[in-house]
RNA sequence: GGCGACGUGGCCGAGUGGUUUAGGCAACGGCCUGCAAAGCCGUGUACAUGAGUUCGAUUCUCAUCGUCGCCUCCA
């Protein structure tokens, strides 16, 4: 059974199932206001890859991901772009899924929006309110955190502790707050509502709800009381995570029973990437620039607790082992296709998955495979095909979508029969000439005792 | 100031109290090949510094230096 670092108590522990054979994940999606970073594809990419092992181990997942499309910053575009602020959520989430896609992320079973959740969301404040965990002032409705007995758990630091140092920020809404560490719940709006610039009803006047409460309501309501997983970044941990449970817990519900946290994507000198840094390097341009499979390599090849560092260096280093892998894929496709995959690998690929999701050693094993399985080709031995079959399990749990046998179309096939025929001639200049031919026209080709193959 | 992470061979990046100390990329040698490609075999004597614990530490403890993160923008 899976074993996963848990933020709240700072260990690695089972991942305990609320129902056997299912598992409930809730993971922060985005805020739609901008091009998807390198932070927010490392996220989605290892929940990706913890999402295809768990229904390999025969789980039936539900992962809600929300998106994020009503914030302060969604409407400071639109407001300084004179645009309908869905106007900006709207393509910013149809690009976000477009790259998405383009990453092999697999679409979670629910996406819901925080503009649909706004009447929970004033419901849950008005709890909030008459239990005396929250209050209004001037400007909103806010959280008191010193009426939640555990506040802090994820910060691993008191409340007082926190405050004690770090005092050069801003605090937002100081003026009315009864302590510096409560957050809104509520916005009001301060004037009427405008197409950049929306504002809902609510018993303590029109405002639009504030950033920690969207998560708290879809979690619940779509996946109930104690489920299993919460993940996101690690930047997520405090204040979001905390105050989200916050909320929780002065409801009196039982909320996620375990914190999944990955670590940032850094950039060459070692600092975390981030939007207010100005030094993101777009997710949306690395897929272009490069085989899209490439950033899920680096990410299997390093745990998804480290920071990890995006370089060109690194980047490349995948695209060639990707290429290693998928010229084994190719010519293992038929072989593994009819095979049982060999038990003794995918047992240790398991027992390396299981231990907090240790993708390193896993991939380790996957090289591991290709190596031995084209061995056992090149030596004729019955046991290539297993290898080869456990190895394409293992990549297609991953979401490594490697290459299959290309189709060739009849002119590259004539090209490549002259090539043959011109090697079995001698007429080595020829053969020499069609081969840059079709590797000219795009594919690769490999040239070998039996014959040309070619794939793309 | 509080809390936390980290410093590994040319690069990236795992891991471990000691015998065969991942993996990827790059490099070098070999096999195969008409030559390549792909593949296979082999090579590199790495663990920030100082002290301590220990029969033995890269792995544990302490200190030092350095880097980074969180402490109400952030995946």
């Amino acid at each position: 059974m899976l074993h996963l670092y848990d933020t709240a108590t700072r260990s690695v522990r089972e991942l305990a199932l609320r129902e056997p054979g299912k598992v409930s994940i809730y993971l922060c999606g985005p805020t739609v206001y901008g091009p998807p970073h390198l932070g927010h594809g490392r996220a989605t990419l290892v929940y990706d890859i913890l999402r295809r092992y768990l229904e390999w181990t025969g789980l039936d997942v539900r992962l809600v991901s929300n998106i994020t499309d009503i914030e302060d910053k969604i409407i400071e575009r639109a407001l300084r772009e004179d645009r309908p602020w869905q106007d900006i959520t709207t393509k910013c989430e149809a690009v976000w899924w477009e790259a998405m896609d383009a990453v092999n992320f697999e679409r979670p079973t629910d996406t819901p929006h925080a503009t649909e959740y706004v009447d929970e969301m004033v419901e849950m404040i008005g709890e909030l309110i008459a239990s005396e965990h929250a209050y209004v002032t001037d400007d909103g409705v806010y959280m008191s955190v010193e009426s939640v007995d555990d506040y802090g758990l994820l910060a691993h630091q008191s409340v007082d502790d926190m405050r004690s140092g770090g005092g050069d920020r801003e605090v937002v809404g100081a003026a009315g707050k009864r302590h510096p560490a409560d957050f809104v719940l509520w916005k009001f709006a301060t004037g009427p509502a405008t197409e950049s610039d929306p504002s809902w009803p609510s018993p303590w006047g029109a405002g639009r709800p504030g950033w920690h409460s969207e998560c708290v309501v879809m979690s619940l309501d779509l996946l109930g009381e104690g489920f299993d997983l919460h993940c996101g970044g690690q930047d997520l941990r405090f204040p979001h995570h905390e105050n989200e449970r916050a909320q929780a817990v002065a409801l009196g519900k039982t909320f996620a029973n375990h914190w999944m946290h990955n670590g940032f994507v850094v950039d060459a000198e070692g600092e975390k990437m981030s939007k207010s840094l100005g030094n993101v390097s777009n997710l949306l341009d690395l897929i272009e620039l490069y085989d899209p499979r490439a950033y899920r390599m680096v990410l299997l090849q390093s745990h998804y607790r480290s920071p990890v560092k995006i370089t060109q260096d690194n980047i490349d280093g995948a695209v060639k082992a990707l290429a290693g892998l998928d010229a084994f894929a190719a010519r293992t496709a038929d072989l593994a296709a009819g095979a049982a995959p060999d038990a003794g690998v995918l047992a240790d690929f398991g027992l390396a998955m299981d231990d907090d999701l240790d993708t390193p050693k896993a991939t380790a094993l996957l090289f591991d495979t290709v190596r031995r399985a084209n061995a056992a080709l090149d030596a004729g031995s019955g046991e290539s095909a297993r290898l080869a079959a456990a190895a394409h399990v293992i990549a297609s749990t991953f979401g490594l979508e490697l290459a299959v046998a290309s189709e060739i179309d009849g002119e590259a096939l004539a090209l490549a029969q002259a090539l043959d025929d011109a090697r079995t001639a001698k007429d080595f200049a020829t053969a020499d000439a069609l081969r840059v031919e079709l590797q000219a026209a795009g594919w690769t080709v490999e040239t070998t005792r039996d014959g040309t193959s070619l794939r793309r």
